[in-house]
DNA sequence: AGGGAAATTGCGGGTTCCCGCAGGTCATTT
DNA sequence: AAATGACCTGCGGGAACCCGCAATTTCCCT
């Protein structure tokens, strides 16, 4: 058996090349990448199907590779190891995951036995594991009150970048009154109306606040920004290109 | 010579330790904390003078806590050790500097004989060392093109926490009309005039596009962000009492 | 097939934003 | 003293934004 860690610190390598030692016996060849794309590149030479990283690397960041990976081979078993537990990535990953693969999403402050249970469940077992604070964040994201639609979370995305009404418009195929009807969804969930007691005179810029308190509650983060921002270049481009 | 180590991932932390005690012979007390704030108790109990400390912590991260281990004692050295070169970074510890303390700021990228000349430099030697990398954004800091006024700062921050022209007049004793013309000048610098060739329309929503390529750029960054809304609110209460 | 909730669209308005223009103030220069 | 430049300020207008109202379409469920 080969396992293959894909992770950008040299200290946390080192440690998870420990472990998956110690948690599986039955591996015989550990290869080790220091970025997503030689990940993705040893991961197709050596046709490797049981891959644990990192999700916040630069510059080719964990959520990329692993699309990659899974286009290629999409039973590949994937056990990611973040730092943080927030929304931005769990939707990325839902996004992306093919149907009936087996993949983890462990936090890097778990216990040892909690990662060597991960690893033997995920790479042994085929079983899915998913650390309890990112299950409640799950939950959320399809469900009810504090959960966002897709398409709310597109514009939210959509104005994050900086886009006027009319481009969000354009882009998502709507009318200009459609993407102001979700943005105030947006804005109602996101709680961003406090006029400080009634009477007194607004103090924010709707727009601009549902995107800071987006950042703040971890509904999205840099990493999905750099994606959204690639994505954008490229529609704009193919945008131009019809237009003359 | 007693030395407070300060870090919240436990394999840095043993790393960090393991680096003081070879670099620093002369160190016979290595104390180790996993956040700010017990990091901020330890360094008042033990009255240390020597600190070295990430910067990216949660909940009270590393410019927080040094803020106060500074004020108590203005003569700590301190010794950053980050994950990233940043201009929020930056600009925030040279905000908080005291005037002639020894400091240093290392990337945790650097290689273990850099990190070893930073301690003794520092600790021993009471000089600054600042890393290659992180010095290039210094430069800029304070000078010409690329760089910003600590005024347009300002209003980047503004903006960024989602602020109305209005409020951010009244927050900076300012005329509706010279915030405005502060923000004009940033939307220049921030380069984020791009009708796409000319002819066509707008895309962007200038003010939320100037915060996007601010994150993008590493002007300001999720930390930044987080320390502003603390100060937002403090402003917004007090606001709110002379009002009544 | 039919009823009802949810989403989409148009219209109209009030507000905020973006910015050119035309003065002001203050400090430094010549 | 005049001149230059940097900054702040008021005015006005066009564009974008925020949103209530109401008509229509779409989708889902029994």
């Amino acid at each position: 058996m080969k396992i293959l860690i894909v992770e950008d610190d040299a200290l946390h390598r080192t440690y998870l090349g420990e472990s998956v030692r110690a948690a599986l016996p039955e591996c015989d060849m550990v290869l080790e990448a220091a970025d997503g794309a030689t990940g993705e590149r040893l991961a197709r030479e050596h046709a490797s199907d049981r891959v644990v990283m990192d999700l916040q690397m630069s510059p080719r960041n964990g959520i990329e590779a692993a699309r990659t990976i899974w286009r290629e081979r999409p039973d590949t078993r994937i056990l990611f190891w973040s730092n943080y537990a927030d929304e931005a990535n769990v939707r990325g990953i839902s996004r992306i995951v093919p149907p009936g693969a087996a993949y983890g999403y462990v936090l890097k402050s778990a216990s040892d036995e909690r990662l060597r249970l991960a690893l033997r469940s995920v790479f042994i077992e085929d079983q899915c594991v998913i650390d309890r604070e990112v299950r409640g964040l799950q939950q959320k994201s399809t469900g009810a009150v504090s959960g966002f639609t897709d398409s709310e979370y597109e514009v939210l995305i959509d104005i994050a970048l900086g886009l006027t009404d009319r481009t969000i418009a354009k882009r998502r195929n709507l009318s200009l009154r459609s993407v102001q009807n979700r943005l105030q969804q947006l804005y109602e969930k996101l709680g961003v109306y406090q006029p400080n007691e009634g009477d007194a005179e607004a103090r924010f810029n709707l727009r601009s606040r549902a995107v800071t308190v987006s950042l703040l509650r971890k509904l999205v983060n840099y990493t999905a920004l750099e994606r959204a921002e690639i994505e954008l270049v490229r529609w704009l481009e193919k945008e131009g290109h019809s237009h003359r």
